[in-house]
DNA sequence: ACAATCACG
DNA sequence: ACGTACGTGATTGTA
């Protein structure tokens, strides 16, 4: 498929001219002159759907004399005033147009050919204009990327047809009619001098200047005719030039099809019975092959081509599947799956066709009772023995789960997962994938529903477009499984492939949030916030935007004379850490970061998690996201359940509003204690590290014990709290200046105990120079499983004095994040869920589960256990539980 | 669309 | 001399 846009634009002044004279009068069913109106709609009809344009557009005059009057008070002079039965058809236009939601472009003081010449001037290469006209005027404008169409003809017009018609390049056009004139528009050209005679002289002077350059070598009267007519040929060109830079804005928005009731309601005014069949003629016809690939979309939307198709599906082994859905409600976003409703199914099992039944569509359109469908296909979902291939088949699931609960089984490739374990930098869309691996592009969504406010659902789109959209989505599942499967179908791919239907239990089961609490804290807050506000402003002296960092930078630095503490991007810091430092020159500073805590409170967690709150279910359902991190973990939006606010006491009331649900009596916690730390000791070896955690110490006071030489009993909680930031610090690839940063000590001092950790922990430094000595030999890092982060060369140096740069501190939290990471997932795909509890949620290292009561004690053996994974590492896993009416 | 800020591990 | 601890997502203001 060509990447060329192809861009039809419409000298619409023009067509409806020429089609008042052409047609038979006709008029409305309430006696309006509608004849040229019949025909434009009718050719606007076909343009769509036979030339199937990316872009289309209607040029038309303005009544305003144009710049070509001023020139020359006799341009057009010849012509009749507009036909009294025309005008008010040009009126009625603009309002077929707005139904077609075609742009019209026009401008005071030009014409529609200078709106095309505007056009063709800007855009170039990637484009491939056709200005549907019958004017001669236009062929000046015919190049590579332009050509013209006549509608009365049919035909297309190219530099290959003006050079037989007038023997000239389009470039010459310009000059040709300046020699020869025009009576319609009474442009004089050169008197005497006609097509042949300007066809010659071009071919041998090749422009005007060439043949008055020239002049003298031209015999007899042509010679005459020609300087006696100097000034009009060259005051002929001014008229015939068309303008290219025409002040008008072109909106380049993909076109995307008409309103279709508008439209219909429009056609049953004018009495247009015959066009009425073209607002349901499918645009894409079943079993046409497709222009580019020879693939045939099947648009299965009767119940005899369902039953058919449920013959062909029933006896294929796997098949790639794809939903098209549409927003339950208009406040969710099409992306969460567990807030959509289905549109349609698209299926393929082989290279050649794909197969699309839609549930629902436009007015008029056929579709399928979703019950009954999805009833039969059941068994086919549900059979573990038929291999189902998705990209982000995840979601498919959740629809199908939400729609008729079906469990989708036998999940044996996930196009999304397999990219990502293969090229984890790279970007995963289908789109993409089918661009990199079969060099094929595919049909962008927005060309079915468009964008910006005017954006339609997909059940708006006439169901034949879907499916060769929704078809194509499944055949390119299909080919890229074929296609990548053998690479990606290993250790990794196999933790991150059952993971799905873990995170699809996940995604249906939802939390129940108990909406009054957080309906108490935002008042609560509401109360709070005002006071603080009024404190703020009477200590600022006036109003003003507190979460706008542009006006509180105004009131601390400008008006309240306070020192710039640090810089963004865009003028001066007022974070937290900004904030707390400039403390201790006034009071204000607290009470801004006092407000930010709390509207952040309020704002992202107590005011929008009850508006999440699912209308059937009454749970908050989160999507997990298994692709987006470079370390390997996973991520959690819409809303993100894994940002719960815990380290402040209001944060910890907002837990409080967790609960679990209906039929069950707990929540259940459990998180790996010091995962991290404990990956690190396993990787390092280092004995000492190793040593503490097999004997169960409390490693940040272990660690402080090393760093201040404190021998046995108690820790002192300065100290502690200082090695805890050490320890962390190792897993970020710490420096100097960070640690000291965080602990409030000068560098040097922080120096001294990064220096002491790496002298009594000497595994870590040689470990961590391994990381980083592998990186720089494979160009990646890797975690314990495999998940692999990209370097780009000389981003890790060899030589490695004091402190990692950015890429060396990736590198090293990657592996040590990312293995972590792999060990919860694999936790995650052996937790068996059962009718007496149910997985919830995991925060990188907590899973959070709803149990009955008489389940629970065995629920916290079993988790434990499973997360222990069979002791994997040198030293041991250790799971903390916590079993709560609440999250808190 | 981007920057700043801040919620979590 | 310069920047300065890893990984995310949501909200708000601003250009």
């Amino acid at each position: 498929m060509s990447e060329t846009k192809t861009v039809y634009i419409l000298d619409s002044h023009g067509l409806l001219y020429q089609l008042f004279h052409a047609l038979p009068p006709m008029t409305s069913p309430q006696g309006e002159p509608v004849g040229a109106l019949y025909g434009f709609t009718r050719e606007i009809f076909n343009i769509i759907e036979k030339q199937r344009p990316d872009y289309l557009f209607c040029a038309f005059d303005k009544h305003a004399p144009t710049f070509r009057s001023e020139i020359y008070a006799d341009y057009k002079a010849n012509r009749s005033a507009m036909p009294e039965d025309l005008r008010p058809q040009i009126e009625t236009a603009q309002e077929i147009l707005a139904a077609f939601n075609i742009p019209v472009l026009a401008m005071d003081g030009y014409e529609a050919d200078d709106i095309m010449a505007t056009l063709c001037a800007a855009e170039s290469a990637a484009k491939q204009i056709t200005l549907v006209s019958s004017d001669k005027d236009l062929r000046q404008l015919i190049s590579e990327n332009v050509s013209l169409y006549s509608p009365r003809k049919g035909a297309f017009y190219k530099t290959e047809d003006l050079l037989n018609d007038w023997g000239i390049t389009p470039q010459q056009v310009v000059d040709y009619q300046s020699l020869v004139g025009d009576s319609t528009d009474n442009v004089p050209g050169v008197a005497k001098i006609g097509q042949k005679t300007a066809t010659e002289l071009l071919q041998q002077f090749g422009t005007l200047e060439g043949i008055y350059d020239n002049v003298n070598e031209i015999t007899g009267k042509k010679k005459e005719y020609l300087i006696a007519g100097k000034d009009n040929a060259f005051l002929s060109r001014q008229l015939v030039k068309l303008k290219g830079d025409v002040p008008v804005q072109i909106e380049w928005r993909e076109y995307t099809g008409f309103d279709t009731e508008t439209l219909r309601a429009l056609l049953q005014r004018f009495g247009f019975k015959s066009l009425m069949e073209k607002l349901t003629i499918p645009l894409t016809v079943d079993g046409k092959p497709s222009t580019a690939n020879n693939v045939v979309y099947h648009l299965v939307d009767t119940a005899k081509a369902f039953d058919e198709f449920l013959t062909q599906l029933i006896a294929q082994k796997e098949f790639a599947f794809d939903t098209e859905t549409a927003p339950l409600e208009p406040r969710f976003e099409a992306t969460m799956p567990r807030y959509t409703v289905p549109v349609g199914l698209s299926f393929a099992w082989n290279d050649a066709e794909a197969f699309y039944l839609p549930f629902r569509g436009p007015l008029g359109a056929n579709v399928l009772k979703q019950e009954l469908v999805l009833e039969k296909l059941r068994p086919v979902f549900e059979n573990p023995n038929v291999g189902k291939i998705g990209q982000n088949i995840k979601y498919d699931s959740v629809v199908l789960r939400n729609a008729a609960d079906i469990k989708v089984n036998g999940i044996v490739f996930d196009t999304m997962l397999a990219d990502y374990v293969l090229h984890p930098d790279e970007t995963h869309n289908l789109d993409d994938l089918a661009q990199r691996y079969l060099n094929h592009t595919t049909i962008k969504i927005d060309k079915l529903i468009g964008t910006g406010k005017k954006q339609k659902r997909m059940d708006e789109v006439q169901t034949d477009v879907i499916a060769e959209y929704a078809g194509e989505d499944a055949l390119i599942a299909w080919k890229l499984y074929k296609h990548l499967a053998p690479a990606a179908c290993g250790r990794l791919f196999n933790i991150e492939l059952p993971l799905v239907y873990a995170l699809t239990e996940m995604e249906v089961a939802g939390i129940t949030v108990n909406a009054d609490v957080l309906k108490r804290l935002g008042q609560k807050l509401s109360e709070q916030l005002e006071t603080l506000e009024e404190e703020i402003y009477e200590l600022a002296g006036h109003q003003f935007n507190v979460a706008s960092p542009k006006q509180l930078g105004v009131v601390l630095f400008d008006e309240l004379g306070l020192k710039t503490v640090r810089k963004t991007k865009t003028g001066q810091s007022t974070d937290i850490e900004v904030l707390e430092e400039l403390a201790s020159e006034h009071p204000l500073p607290e009470k801004i970061v006092r407000h930010r805590t709390l509207s952040k409170l309020k704002g992202t967690y107590v005011d929008a998690l009850p508006l999440l709150i699912h209308p059937k279910t009454g749970r908050i359902h989160t999507s997990f996201n298994q692709i987006v991190t470079a370390t390997g973990r996973l991520s959690s939006s819409n809303p993100n359940l894994q940002n719960i606010p815990v380290r402040t006491a209001e944060g910890k009331e907002i837990r409080n509003a967790f609960r679990p649900g209906a039929g069950f009596d707990y929540l259940l916690s459990c998180d790996y204690s010091q995962i991290e730390l404990r990956v690190l000791a396993h990787f390092s070896q280092d004995e000492t590290l190793c040593e503490a955690f097999r004997n169960g110490e409390d490693i940040h006071a272990r660690v402080a014990q090393e760093l201040f030489g404190i021998s046995g009993g108690t820790c002192p909680a300065d100290a502690r709290r200082a090695a805890k930031a050490v320890n962390f610090g190792v897993i970020y690839g710490q420096t100097a200046f960070g640690l000291s940063k965080q602990l409030g000590i000068d560098q040097k001092e922080a120096q001294k105990f990064i220096d002491t950790y790496f002298e009594r922990y000497s595994g870590i430094r040689a470990y961590l120079d391994s990381i980083l000595d592998n990186g720089i030999v494979n160009g990646y890092v890797e975690t314990l499983y495999g998940h692999r982060r990209y370097f780009r060369q000389d981003t890790i140096r060899k030589e490695r004095k004091g402190s990692l740069n950015q890429a060396e501190r990736m590198a090293v939290n990657t592996v040590i994040q990312g293995t972590a990471a792999d060990l919860m997932k694999q936790a995650m795909v052996r937790l068996q869920s059962s009718a007496g509890y149910r997985l919830l949620l995991q925060i990188h290292d907590e899973l959070v589960f709803e149990v009955k009561a008489e389940c629970a004690e065995e629920l916290e053996r079993t988790v434990i256990e499973t997360m222990e994974l069979g002791q994997p590492l040198r030293v041991p896993l250790v799971v903390d539980a916590e079993l709560d009416k609440h999250w808190n």
